[in-house]
DNA sequence: TATATTATATGTAACGTTTCATATATATAC
DNA sequence: GTATATATATGAAACGTTACATATAATATA
């Protein structure tokens, strides 16, 4: 009668079911009210197919039901599978989440956070290489692979195992000198403990080993020039080598068939994250792979843990290697 | 003084400042307000760390800035890549965006439709599988490779062109006899042209060709069979091959490989999506590439446009070919 | 100097909920 | 039949904004 083509309110609802707005309200959020009242609200929101206006709920309660995800991209299939897993536990809350792609821009990353406080979101989960980021200390954050000081909770796999079982692994399958190589950011975060944990497990395997590692804006052909000076008489000097990611394993492998180097029969390759082709079919090369899920699931516990019990500074979850066809494989009883 | 803890509002801003409510309003708007004003406000909010709260102003607006994504997931790396640019778009135009990963589930999608209209976003961009959607009328909507009528725009590549482009370079490359293989939802969805735009190319080049076309629930394995039944004294019976997507291209790259066919020697592939390893590296084979980018642009331009011009009811964008390694380089003056 | 005209700040109502104190109806006891 | 206790519905206030009608100050005109 009044206004046909707005979305009706709870008052509308009240009106046409004759009762009074605290009615409606009860109903929608299933609170006790009697069993009349409550058939006359439902039919008549079913009548206007009304919906609650929930601005009007964040408003009122200062609680929205929504998270912010901050995270480089969607198109790293690392992070495309962390961002899938992470809406789906909060998904599973009745938690929405609002995706904030930063393409590794501190500013805007900058940016995300304080559009995300505005909007009062009820936390933010960030995969951030911001160092000086500034994020509100009554808006919960949880980082993925950065620790941001004890106050905010950080959640990893555990880079330094892995790191190890990598080395570990290329010792039992018979090498006797290795090399790691790593890219990417030069920030002091959770997956450059894969280098510690490499190095260490060499040492104790007996193996000996170099590295090659990149900083910010070095042409990821270096590591061709690299490889290159190690071959001598048509052999790699080093029969085994650890990447720092999936993604630059993907690449040293093409430069080593490039060289005319056989994967895995001259030297092993294994890569770090547990990256498939297209998510659920085979590994793109040997790899210790990251529990995504496991980590979604306790970015979310961990964010919206309602209990006032500190929150760990770091939580690592644990990591397996995966067989992807860069390794050969193992034979348990000779040691060549 | 009053309340330490919670954010401040604008209320207190204004009492900071000394001046009225709407004066804090305006100049947190842009709006002109006089000089000295504008100072005092502004140090103000400086000083209280005041952020506007946009759940008042979505309430008061009935404008959110919010616009929900519905996409069935985002590792596999088509839909990762729209779902990035689509953010990157709505970003631009400084609106946030809700991720709704449905994982192909038509009750789930039909959850988050009803979540975002309450949630009171601005519009929803959906690449969906319900043919039974219910979507309100005052909520914008674009769809994605599926027509849902004409009052909902459907933004697509050109599908079609595609299928005509894969079977035209299947015969300039010397083919003869062709194949065709599709899976994957069997809805009346635009990729669903991709196949008759290959007989139409086909049919205009003389080319010869047979379909295999697996239903919901079938196994990818058929497709093997397939290629085994038309092996004749080791030799394919035919010399081309155009998979609905990169996705099946890569299964049935491995399944010629497995079967000792060479690729693109004795038979030459072509996918559909454009996808490359990691986003930026080489294409994963011989494709038909989407323009991602220009669609992500499109869906936002027609979710938001102001004006009140009739969308068109289907927007389809040039697709292109990509040399992947799956077929041989063109030969542009022997036709074999 | 007094008046008309403009420009700009003020403060209140409204957006659609939830909550809480109040009012009403129902049942129980005397 | 009245008084008391209990249960449950009611409606106003508040959440933090924006917009508009009103009030105030500043400027131009006579």
């Amino acid at each position: 009668m009044k206004k046909e083509c707005s979305t009706p309110t709870m008052k509308d609802v009240a009106k046409e079911a004759g009762v009074a707005l605290g009615t409606v309200s009860k109903v929608v959020n299933g609170l006790p009210v009697g069993e009349s009242y409550r058939i006359r609200v439902e039919t008549a929101i079913q009548k206007l197919n009304y919906q609650v206006n929930s601005y009007a709920q964040g408003l009122k309660a200062s609680k929205t039901y929504t998270v912010a995800l901050l995270i480089p991209n969607t198109f790293d299939p690392f992070f495309a599978s962390l961002t899938y897993y992470i809406n789906v536990a909060l998904m599973k809350k009745r938690y929405r989440m609002l995706l904030c792609a930063t393409d590794y821009d501190p500013r805007l990353e900058q940016e995300y956070v304080t559009m995300a406080q505005q909007n009062k979101v009820d936390g933010i989960i960030g995969l951030t290489y911001n160092p000086d980021l500034i994020v509100d200390e009554n808006t919960p954050f949880v980082a993925i692979d950065r620790s941001m000081g004890s106050k905010i909770p950080c959640v990893a796999c555990d880079n330094f195992a892995g790191g190890q079982l990598a080395a570990e692994k290329l010792a039992s399958l018979g090498c006797r000198h290795v090399a790691f190589l790593r890219n990417g950011s030069t920030l002091d975060n959770e997956p450059n403990k894969r280098k510690a944990g490499f190095e260490t497990g060499c040492l104790s395997r007996g193996l000996t080993y170099e590295m090659k590692i990149l900083n910010d804006g070095d042409s990821i052909e270096e590591f061709e020039y690299f490889i290159s000076e190690h071959i001598l008489e048509g052999h790699l000097s080093f029969d085994g080598i650890f990447c720092v990611t999936d993604r630059l394993a993907c690449h040293v492998l093409g430069m080593l068939q490039k060289l005319g180097i056989r994967v895995p029969e001259d030297v092993q390759l294994i890569g770090f994250d547990g990256i498939r082709a297209f998510g659920n079919m085979d590994y793109l090369c040997s790899t210790i792979v990251q529990p995504v899920p496991d980590m979604a699931e306790m970015c979310v516990d961990l964010l919206l843990r309602e209990n006032t019990m500190a929150k760990p500074p770091l939580v690592c979850l644990p990591v397996t290697f995966a067989q992807g066809g860069t390794t050969t494989e193992e034979c348990t009883h000779t040691d060549q």
